[in-house]
DNA sequence: TAGATTGTTAATCGATTAACAATC
DNA sequence: TAGATTGTTAATCGATTAACAATC
Protein backbone atom coordinates (compact mmCIF):
# COMPACT_ATOMS: atom_id res chain seq x y z
CA UNK A 1 0.00 0.00 0.00
CA UNK A 2 1.50 3.65 -0.90
CA UNK A 3 2.10 5.96 1.35
CA UNK A 4 -0.15 8.66 2.11
CA UNK A 5 0.79 12.11 2.42
CA UNK A 6 -1.83 13.16 5.32
CA UNK A 7 -2.83 17.02 5.06
CA UNK A 8 -4.00 19.15 8.12
CA UNK A 9 -7.30 17.50 9.18
CA UNK A 10 -9.74 19.84 10.72
CA UNK A 11 -11.82 18.81 14.20
CA UNK A 12 -14.84 18.54 11.80
CA UNK A 13 -13.42 16.09 9.98
CA UNK A 14 -11.68 14.36 12.81
CA UNK A 15 -15.23 13.86 14.53
CA UNK A 16 -16.42 12.14 11.28
CA UNK A 17 -13.82 9.57 11.51
CA UNK A 18 -15.21 7.19 13.66
CA UNK A 19 -18.81 7.34 11.79
CA UNK A 20 -16.83 6.36 8.89
CA UNK A 21 -14.52 3.30 10.26
CA UNK A 22 -18.21 2.03 11.62
CA UNK A 23 -19.45 1.82 8.22
CA UNK A 24 -16.00 0.42 6.64
CA UNK A 25 -15.73 -2.23 9.32
CA UNK A 26 -19.31 -3.64 9.01
CA UNK A 27 -18.56 -4.05 4.95
CA UNK A 28 -19.06 -7.01 3.67
CA UNK A 29 -16.00 -9.08 3.45
CA UNK A 30 -15.60 -9.31 0.06
CA UNK A 31 -16.25 -5.58 -0.97
CA UNK A 32 -12.70 -4.29 -1.83
CA UNK A 33 -14.03 -0.52 -2.58
CA UNK A 34 -16.35 1.54 -1.12
CA UNK A 35 -17.60 5.15 -3.28
CA UNK A 36 -17.74 8.28 -1.53
CA UNK A 37 -21.55 8.51 -2.27
CA UNK A 38 -22.20 4.96 -0.36
CA UNK A 39 -21.37 6.38 2.85
CA UNK A 40 -22.70 9.57 2.43
CA UNK A 41 -26.10 7.50 2.41
CA UNK A 42 -25.20 5.97 4.98
CA UNK A 43 -24.63 8.47 7.06
CA UNK A 44 -27.12 11.19 5.43
CA UNK A 45 -24.21 13.19 4.41
CA UNK A 46 -23.04 14.73 1.16
CA UNK A 47 -20.51 12.34 -0.82
CA UNK A 48 -18.86 15.43 -1.85
CA UNK A 49 -18.18 16.29 2.10
CA UNK A 50 -16.86 12.44 2.30
CA UNK A 51 -14.68 12.86 -0.63
CA UNK A 52 -12.83 16.17 0.56
CA UNK A 53 -12.21 14.13 3.99
CA UNK A 54 -10.76 11.65 2.57
CA UNK A 55 -8.73 13.71 0.29
CA UNK A 56 -7.48 15.16 3.55
CA UNK A 57 -6.21 11.68 4.58
CA UNK A 58 -3.87 11.59 2.14
CA UNK A 59 -5.87 9.14 0.36
CA UNK A 60 -6.76 8.63 -3.63
CA UNK A 61 -9.53 6.64 -4.67
CA UNK A 62 -9.81 5.27 -8.48
CA UNK A 63 -12.69 6.50 -10.99
CA UNK A 64 -15.36 4.26 -11.21
CA UNK A 65 -14.62 2.50 -7.96
CA UNK A 66 -14.16 4.55 -5.01
CA UNK A 67 -11.61 4.18 -2.19
CA UNK A 68 -10.23 0.80 -1.13
CA UNK A 69 -11.88 0.17 2.04
CA UNK A 70 -9.06 -1.71 3.78
CA UNK A 71 -6.57 1.37 2.90
CA UNK A 72 -9.54 3.70 4.50
CA UNK A 73 -9.61 1.53 7.71
CA UNK A 74 -5.93 1.69 8.19
CA UNK A 75 -4.92 4.76 7.40
CA UNK A 76 -8.30 6.20 9.71
CA UNK A 77 -7.29 3.91 12.49
CA UNK A 78 -3.91 4.79 12.36
CA UNK A 79 -4.64 9.11 12.08
CA UNK A 80 -7.28 7.91 15.09
CA UNK A 81 -4.22 6.69 17.29
CA UNK A 82 -6.63 3.56 16.96
CA UNK A 83 -4.35 0.46 15.48
CA UNK A 84 -3.14 0.01 19.26
CA UNK A 85 -4.87 -0.12 22.52
CA UNK A 86 -4.52 2.35 24.63
CA UNK A 87 -4.86 1.76 28.36
CA UNK A 88 -6.92 4.53 30.62
CA UNK A 89 -8.05 4.91 34.19
CA UNK A 90 -10.87 5.62 35.21
CA UNK A 91 -11.23 8.08 37.89
CA UNK A 92 -14.57 8.71 40.13
CA UNK A 93 -16.48 5.04 40.55
CA UNK A 94 -19.93 6.70 40.82
CA UNK A 95 -22.66 5.92 37.94
CA UNK A 96 -21.22 7.41 35.78
CA UNK A 97 -17.98 5.87 36.00
CA UNK A 98 -19.53 2.83 36.72
CA UNK A 99 -20.57 2.75 33.32
CA UNK A 100 -17.57 3.25 31.72
CA UNK A 101 -15.70 1.03 33.36
CA UNK A 102 -18.59 -1.89 32.16
CA UNK A 103 -18.70 -0.02 28.57
CA UNK A 104 -17.69 -3.30 25.74
CA UNK A 105 -17.33 -0.56 22.85
CA UNK A 106 -14.36 1.61 23.80
CA UNK A 107 -11.86 -1.59 22.81
CA UNK A 108 -13.42 -0.26 18.99
CA UNK A 109 -11.88 2.78 19.84
CA UNK A 110 -8.28 1.40 21.07
CA UNK A 111 -9.08 2.54 24.86
CA UNK A 112 -8.72 -0.62 27.40
CA UNK A 113 -10.15 0.57 30.68
CA UNK A 114 -7.59 -1.05 33.35
CA UNK A 115 -8.95 0.56 36.68
CA UNK A 116 -11.07 2.56 38.40
CA UNK A 117 -10.35 5.07 41.54
CA UNK A 118 -12.31 7.09 44.19
CA UNK A 119 -11.85 8.17 47.12
CA UNK A 120 -14.10 6.40 49.44
CA UNK A 121 -12.59 3.70 50.84
CA UNK A 122 -15.87 1.59 50.45
CA UNK A 123 -15.41 1.07 47.43
CA UNK A 124 -12.12 0.57 47.05
CA UNK A 125 -10.26 -2.89 46.48
CA UNK A 126 -14.00 -4.25 45.41
CA UNK A 127 -14.09 -4.95 41.79
CA UNK A 128 -16.68 -3.09 39.37
CA UNK A 129 -17.67 -5.08 36.13
CA UNK A 130 -14.12 -6.99 36.56
CA UNK A 131 -12.10 -4.09 37.46
CA UNK A 132 -10.61 -3.10 40.74
CA UNK A 133 -11.24 0.18 42.06
CA UNK A 134 -8.40 2.02 44.05
CA UNK A 135 -8.00 4.87 46.11
CA UNK A 136 -7.11 7.76 44.55
CA UNK A 137 -3.87 8.37 46.64
CA UNK A 138 -2.58 5.54 44.92
CA UNK A 139 -3.12 7.18 41.52
CA UNK A 140 0.02 8.46 41.13
CA UNK A 141 2.16 5.50 41.71
CA UNK A 142 0.03 2.80 39.44
CA UNK A 143 -0.18 5.56 36.81
CA UNK A 144 3.36 6.09 36.58
CA UNK A 145 4.11 2.24 36.73
CA UNK A 146 1.50 1.40 34.03
CA UNK A 147 2.72 4.23 32.00
CA UNK A 148 -0.76 5.53 31.85
CA UNK A 149 -1.53 8.64 29.40
CA UNK A 150 -5.20 8.53 29.31
CA UNK A 151 -7.70 9.30 32.39
CA UNK A 152 -11.20 9.18 32.39
CA UNK A 153 -12.55 12.07 34.81
CA UNK A 154 -16.16 11.20 36.28
CA UNK A 155 -16.19 12.61 39.77
CA UNK A 156 -18.55 15.45 40.75
CA UNK A 157 -17.78 18.86 39.57
CA UNK A 158 -16.32 19.83 43.07
CA UNK A 159 -13.66 18.16 43.17
CA UNK A 160 -13.17 17.92 38.94
CA UNK A 161 -9.97 20.50 39.40
CA UNK A 162 -8.47 18.83 41.96
CA UNK A 163 -8.98 15.69 40.67
CA UNK A 164 -7.43 16.72 36.90
CA UNK A 165 -4.12 17.95 38.62
CA UNK A 166 -3.67 14.64 40.94
CA UNK A 167 -4.10 12.84 37.26
CA UNK A 168 -1.87 15.53 35.66
CA UNK A 169 0.73 15.15 38.49
CA UNK A 170 0.44 11.24 37.75
CA UNK A 171 1.74 11.57 33.95
CA UNK A 172 -1.33 11.19 32.80
CA UNK A 173 -0.74 13.16 29.45
CA UNK A 174 -4.62 13.21 28.00
CA UNK A 175 -7.80 13.87 30.17
CA UNK A 176 -11.00 13.07 28.74
CA UNK A 177 -13.44 15.06 31.08
CA UNK A 178 -17.12 13.65 31.65
CA UNK A 179 -17.53 16.64 34.34
CA UNK A 180 -19.06 20.28 34.04
CA UNK A 181 -16.18 22.25 34.66
CA UNK A 182 -13.96 23.71 32.39
CA UNK A 183 -10.44 22.89 33.23
CA UNK A 184 -7.82 24.95 33.64
CA UNK A 185 -4.56 22.37 32.50
CA UNK A 186 -1.06 22.76 31.48
CA UNK A 187 -0.65 23.35 27.89
CA UNK A 188 0.83 19.95 27.17
CA UNK A 189 -2.41 18.14 28.88
CA UNK A 190 -5.18 17.17 26.17
CA UNK A 191 -8.64 17.65 27.40
CA UNK A 192 -11.36 17.07 25.66
CA UNK A 193 -14.59 17.12 27.23
CA UNK A 194 -18.42 15.35 26.91
CA UNK A 195 -21.00 18.46 26.98
CA UNK A 196 -24.23 16.11 27.97
CA UNK A 197 -25.58 19.84 28.90
CA UNK A 198 -24.96 21.11 25.63
CA UNK A 199 -26.33 18.46 23.78
CA UNK A 200 -28.97 17.91 25.81
CA UNK A 201 -29.51 21.94 25.34
CA UNK A 202 -29.95 21.23 21.56
CA UNK A 203 -32.34 18.55 22.02
CA UNK A 204 -34.75 20.66 24.52
CA UNK A 205 -34.28 24.33 22.51
CA UNK A 206 -35.97 22.19 19.15
CA UNK A 207 -38.90 21.21 21.20
CA UNK A 208 -39.48 24.52 22.15
CA UNK A 209 -39.07 25.83 18.38
CA UNK A 210 -41.24 23.17 17.54
CA UNK A 211 -44.03 23.70 20.10
CA UNK A 212 -44.05 27.68 19.23
CA UNK A 213 -44.38 26.92 15.67
CA UNK A 214 -47.22 24.52 16.47
CA UNK A 215 -48.70 27.13 18.80
CA UNK A 216 -48.61 29.64 15.53
CA UNK A 217 -49.79 27.18 13.02
CA UNK A 218 -52.87 26.41 15.40
CA UNK A 219 -53.95 30.75 15.97
CA UNK B 1 -38.97 43.06 32.95
CA UNK B 2 -38.93 44.12 29.23
CA UNK B 3 -39.88 41.85 26.53
CA UNK B 4 -36.46 40.56 24.53
CA UNK B 5 -36.66 39.47 20.55
CA UNK B 6 -35.00 36.73 20.13
CA UNK B 7 -33.57 36.79 16.64
CA UNK B 8 -32.02 33.34 15.00
CA UNK B 9 -30.04 31.43 17.67
CA UNK B 10 -27.39 29.40 16.07
CA UNK B 11 -26.36 26.21 17.54
CA UNK B 12 -23.47 26.61 18.22
CA UNK B 13 -24.51 29.46 20.26
CA UNK B 14 -27.48 27.11 21.81
CA UNK B 15 -24.41 24.56 22.79
CA UNK B 16 -23.02 27.66 25.13
CA UNK B 17 -25.98 28.68 27.10
CA UNK B 18 -25.46 25.99 29.04
CA UNK B 19 -22.20 26.54 30.44
CA UNK B 20 -23.06 30.62 30.54
CA UNK B 21 -25.74 29.63 32.82
CA UNK B 22 -23.35 27.29 34.96
CA UNK B 23 -21.58 30.28 35.79
CA UNK B 24 -24.67 32.84 35.95
CA UNK B 25 -26.46 30.51 39.04
CA UNK B 26 -22.98 30.35 40.49
CA UNK B 27 -22.85 34.07 40.84
CA UNK B 28 -22.94 35.52 44.44
CA UNK B 29 -26.35 36.49 45.22
CA UNK B 30 -25.74 40.36 45.38
CA UNK B 31 -23.93 40.28 42.02
CA UNK B 32 -27.04 41.66 39.71
CA UNK B 33 -24.70 42.28 36.81
CA UNK B 34 -22.18 40.41 35.25
CA UNK B 35 -19.61 41.90 32.39
CA UNK B 36 -19.34 39.95 28.78
CA UNK B 37 -15.50 39.82 30.31
CA UNK B 38 -16.32 38.02 33.20
CA UNK B 39 -18.10 35.33 31.76
CA UNK B 40 -15.32 35.32 28.64
CA UNK B 41 -12.64 34.76 31.46
CA UNK B 42 -14.71 31.91 33.39
CA UNK B 43 -15.08 30.02 30.31
CA UNK B 44 -11.96 30.98 28.29
CA UNK B 45 -13.68 32.47 25.41
CA UNK B 46 -13.72 35.96 23.93
CA UNK B 47 -15.67 38.80 25.69
CA UNK B 48 -17.04 39.78 22.01
CA UNK B 49 -18.47 35.90 21.23
CA UNK B 50 -20.41 36.55 24.66
CA UNK B 51 -21.99 39.54 23.47
CA UNK B 52 -22.86 38.21 20.16
CA UNK B 53 -24.46 35.32 22.19
CA UNK B 54 -26.09 37.34 24.39
CA UNK B 55 -27.28 39.95 21.59
CA UNK B 56 -28.83 36.77 19.71
CA UNK B 57 -31.06 36.30 22.72
CA UNK B 58 -32.57 39.99 22.74
CA UNK B 59 -30.82 40.94 25.71
CA UNK B 60 -29.43 44.38 25.74
CA UNK B 61 -27.09 45.36 28.25
CA UNK B 62 -25.37 48.81 29.82
CA UNK B 63 -22.08 50.58 29.60
CA UNK B 64 -20.03 50.18 32.23
CA UNK B 65 -22.46 47.58 33.87
CA UNK B 66 -22.83 44.53 32.07
CA UNK B 67 -25.83 42.73 31.52
CA UNK B 68 -28.75 41.93 34.03
CA UNK B 69 -27.63 38.17 35.74
CA UNK B 70 -31.55 37.62 36.52
CA UNK B 71 -32.48 38.40 33.03
CA UNK B 72 -30.19 36.20 31.58
CA UNK B 73 -30.66 33.46 33.02
CA UNK B 74 -34.56 33.58 32.46
CA UNK B 75 -33.83 34.18 29.25
CA UNK B 76 -31.36 31.31 28.66
CA UNK B 77 -33.93 28.51 31.11
CA UNK B 78 -36.82 30.18 28.55
CA UNK B 79 -35.03 29.75 25.20
CA UNK B 80 -33.99 25.98 26.13
CA UNK B 81 -37.19 25.08 27.66
CA UNK B 82 -35.34 24.70 31.16
CA UNK B 83 -38.04 26.70 32.82
CA UNK B 84 -40.12 24.01 33.84
CA UNK B 85 -39.09 20.63 34.17
CA UNK B 86 -39.99 17.48 31.20
CA UNK B 87 -40.43 13.79 31.69
CA UNK B 88 -38.27 11.37 30.72
CA UNK B 89 -38.48 7.85 30.20
CA UNK B 90 -35.17 5.97 29.77
CA UNK B 91 -35.30 3.05 27.35
CA UNK B 92 -32.50 0.42 27.62
CA UNK B 93 -31.33 -0.20 30.98
CA UNK B 94 -27.97 -1.67 30.54
CA UNK B 95 -24.69 0.06 32.49
CA UNK B 96 -25.34 3.46 30.82
CA UNK B 97 -28.76 3.38 31.08
CA UNK B 98 -28.48 2.39 35.00
CA UNK B 99 -26.03 5.47 35.10
CA UNK B 100 -28.63 7.86 33.33
CA UNK B 101 -31.30 7.03 36.01
CA UNK B 102 -29.30 7.41 38.79
CA UNK B 103 -27.72 10.93 37.39
CA UNK B 104 -28.51 14.09 39.73
CA UNK B 105 -27.46 16.57 37.52
CA UNK B 106 -30.37 16.62 35.17
CA UNK B 107 -32.82 18.61 36.82
CA UNK B 108 -30.44 21.64 36.44
CA UNK B 109 -31.54 21.03 32.63
CA UNK B 110 -35.24 20.65 33.62
CA UNK B 111 -35.02 16.79 32.95
CA UNK B 112 -36.66 14.56 35.02
CA UNK B 113 -36.51 11.45 34.56
CA UNK B 114 -39.22 9.09 35.08
CA UNK B 115 -38.65 5.42 34.73
CA UNK B 116 -36.67 2.97 32.88
CA UNK B 117 -38.01 0.03 30.27
CA UNK B 118 -35.87 -2.75 29.34
CA UNK B 119 -36.98 -5.95 27.44
CA UNK B 120 -35.10 -8.04 29.53
CA UNK B 121 -37.82 -9.66 31.95
CA UNK B 122 -34.83 -9.80 34.93
CA UNK B 123 -34.67 -6.24 35.00
CA UNK B 124 -38.54 -5.38 34.62
CA UNK B 125 -40.13 -4.84 38.25
CA UNK B 126 -37.05 -4.36 39.85
CA UNK B 127 -35.82 -0.80 40.48
CA UNK B 128 -32.51 1.53 39.56
CA UNK B 129 -31.85 4.26 41.87
CA UNK B 130 -35.37 4.38 42.99
CA UNK B 131 -36.86 4.20 39.66
CA UNK B 132 -39.21 1.58 38.37
CA UNK B 133 -38.14 -0.60 35.37
CA UNK B 134 -40.93 -1.75 32.89
CA UNK B 135 -40.90 -3.98 29.86
CA UNK B 136 -40.78 -2.29 26.89
CA UNK B 137 -44.00 -3.93 26.06
CA UNK B 138 -45.62 -1.33 27.68
CA UNK B 139 -43.58 1.76 26.78
CA UNK B 140 -46.50 3.14 24.11
CA UNK B 141 -49.12 2.59 27.07
CA UNK B 142 -46.89 4.57 29.93
CA UNK B 143 -45.77 7.13 27.47
CA UNK B 144 -49.14 7.88 26.38
CA UNK B 145 -50.81 8.15 29.43
CA UNK B 146 -48.03 10.03 30.92
CA UNK B 147 -47.85 11.95 28.13
CA UNK B 148 -43.63 11.99 27.50
CA UNK B 149 -42.35 13.75 24.85
CA UNK B 150 -38.32 12.85 25.47
CA UNK B 151 -37.19 9.24 25.47
CA UNK B 152 -33.07 8.52 26.48
CA UNK B 153 -32.17 6.10 23.89
CA UNK B 154 -29.57 3.92 25.66
CA UNK B 155 -29.91 0.22 23.92
CA UNK B 156 -27.29 -1.64 21.83
CA UNK B 157 -26.59 -0.56 18.71
CA UNK B 158 -28.46 -3.89 17.08
CA UNK B 159 -31.47 -2.69 18.11
CA UNK B 160 -31.24 1.02 18.36
CA UNK B 161 -33.40 1.58 15.20
CA UNK B 162 -36.30 -0.48 16.24
CA UNK B 163 -36.51 0.58 19.45
CA UNK B 164 -36.32 4.40 18.28
CA UNK B 165 -39.81 3.55 16.01
CA UNK B 166 -41.13 1.99 19.27
CA UNK B 167 -40.31 5.47 21.04
CA UNK B 168 -41.93 7.55 18.34
CA UNK B 169 -44.94 5.04 17.67
CA UNK B 170 -45.58 6.10 21.59
CA UNK B 171 -45.69 9.52 20.55
CA UNK B 172 -42.28 10.55 22.11
CA UNK B 173 -41.55 13.52 20.08
CA UNK B 174 -37.54 13.87 20.64
CA UNK B 175 -35.14 10.82 21.18
CA UNK B 176 -31.62 12.03 23.04
CA UNK B 177 -29.66 9.21 21.10
CA UNK B 178 -26.46 7.66 23.13
CA UNK B 179 -25.93 4.93 21.21
CA UNK B 180 -23.60 4.54 17.64
CA UNK B 181 -26.24 4.29 15.63
CA UNK B 182 -27.33 7.26 12.69
CA UNK B 183 -31.41 6.97 13.64
CA UNK B 184 -33.77 7.82 10.16
CA UNK B 185 -37.17 9.22 12.09
CA UNK B 186 -39.76 11.36 10.61
CA UNK B 187 -39.19 14.80 9.78
CA UNK B 188 -41.26 16.05 12.86
CA UNK B 189 -38.74 13.52 15.46
CA UNK B 190 -36.02 15.69 17.07
CA UNK B 191 -33.19 13.18 17.79
CA UNK B 192 -29.83 14.40 19.36
CA UNK B 193 -27.14 11.94 19.26
CA UNK B 194 -24.64 11.97 22.08
CA UNK B 195 -21.19 10.65 20.15
CA UNK B 196 -18.54 9.55 22.54
CA UNK B 197 -16.70 8.24 20.01
CA UNK B 198 -16.39 11.39 17.61
CA UNK B 199 -15.34 12.92 21.40
CA UNK B 200 -12.70 10.28 21.92
CA UNK B 201 -11.58 10.68 18.46
CA UNK B 202 -10.91 14.28 19.29
CA UNK B 203 -8.87 13.51 22.30
CA UNK B 204 -6.67 10.19 20.97
CA UNK B 205 -5.72 12.18 17.31
CA UNK B 206 -4.79 14.66 19.38
CA UNK B 207 -2.36 12.23 21.20
CA UNK B 208 -1.05 10.88 18.16
CA UNK B 209 0.11 14.19 16.65
CA UNK B 210 1.24 15.54 20.04
CA UNK B 211 3.36 12.21 19.66
CA UNK B 212 4.70 12.35 16.36
CA UNK B 213 5.42 16.58 17.14
CA UNK B 214 7.78 14.88 20.21
CA UNK B 215 9.50 12.16 17.90
CA UNK B 216 10.21 15.00 15.73
CA UNK B 217 12.06 17.63 18.19
CA UNK B 218 13.75 15.08 19.34
CA UNK B 219 15.71 14.04 16.07
C1' DT C 1 -17.36 3.70 -25.83
C1' DA C 2 -20.39 5.65 -22.22
C1' DG C 3 -20.95 6.78 -17.86
C1' DA C 4 -19.88 6.75 -13.04
C1' DT C 5 -16.78 8.46 -9.87
C1' DT C 6 -12.78 11.02 -8.32
C1' DG C 7 -10.34 15.31 -7.21
C1' DT C 8 -9.29 20.14 -7.84
C1' DT C 9 -10.55 24.85 -7.93
C1' DA C 10 -13.89 28.25 -6.97
C1' DA C 11 -18.17 29.91 -4.75
C1' DT C 12 -20.96 30.09 -0.90
C1' DC C 13 -22.23 30.09 3.66
C1' DG C 14 -21.94 30.91 8.39
C1' DA C 15 -19.40 31.69 12.56
C1' DT C 16 -15.88 34.20 14.85
C1' DT C 17 -13.22 38.15 15.52
C1' DA C 18 -11.95 43.11 14.89
C1' DA C 19 -12.82 47.92 14.98
C1' DC C 20 -14.86 51.59 16.94
C1' DA C 21 -18.70 54.78 17.89
C1' DA C 22 -22.22 55.17 21.47
C1' DT C 23 -23.25 55.23 26.18
C1' DC C 24 -23.51 55.34 31.05
C1' DT D 1 -15.17 64.01 33.36
C1' DA D 2 -12.70 59.70 32.16
C1' DG D 3 -12.95 55.27 31.18
C1' DA D 4 -15.10 50.81 30.94
C1' DT D 5 -18.38 48.36 28.57
C1' DT D 6 -21.96 47.64 25.16
C1' DG D 7 -23.55 46.86 20.41
C1' DT D 8 -23.30 47.46 15.46
C1' DT D 9 -21.03 47.03 11.18
C1' DA D 10 -17.33 45.15 8.63
C1' DA D 11 -13.44 41.90 8.05
C1' DT D 12 -11.69 37.51 8.52
C1' DC D 13 -11.57 32.81 8.82
C1' DG D 14 -12.77 28.20 7.92
C1' DA D 15 -15.95 24.70 6.58
C1' DT D 16 -19.26 23.14 3.29
C1' DT D 17 -21.00 22.87 -1.17
C1' DA D 18 -20.92 23.49 -6.29
C1' DA D 19 -18.97 22.96 -10.76
C1' DC D 20 -16.66 20.40 -13.85
C1' DA D 21 -12.52 18.42 -16.03
C1' DA D 22 -9.95 14.12 -15.61
C1' DT D 23 -10.05 9.32 -15.41
C1' DC D 24 -10.91 4.52 -15.43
Amino acid sequence: MEKETIKYISQPTIKRLPLYLNILRNLPKDQNFVSSSYIAAELKLEPIQVRKDVSSLGITGQARMGFNALQLIETIESVLGWSNTRDAFVVGVGSLGTAILGYKGFEDHGLKIIAGFDNDVKKVTTKVHGREIFHVNQLAELARRMNIQIGILTVPNEVAEITANLMVKAGIKAIWNFTQTKLFMPHDVIVERVDLASSFAVLSSKLVEQKTKGAKSEA
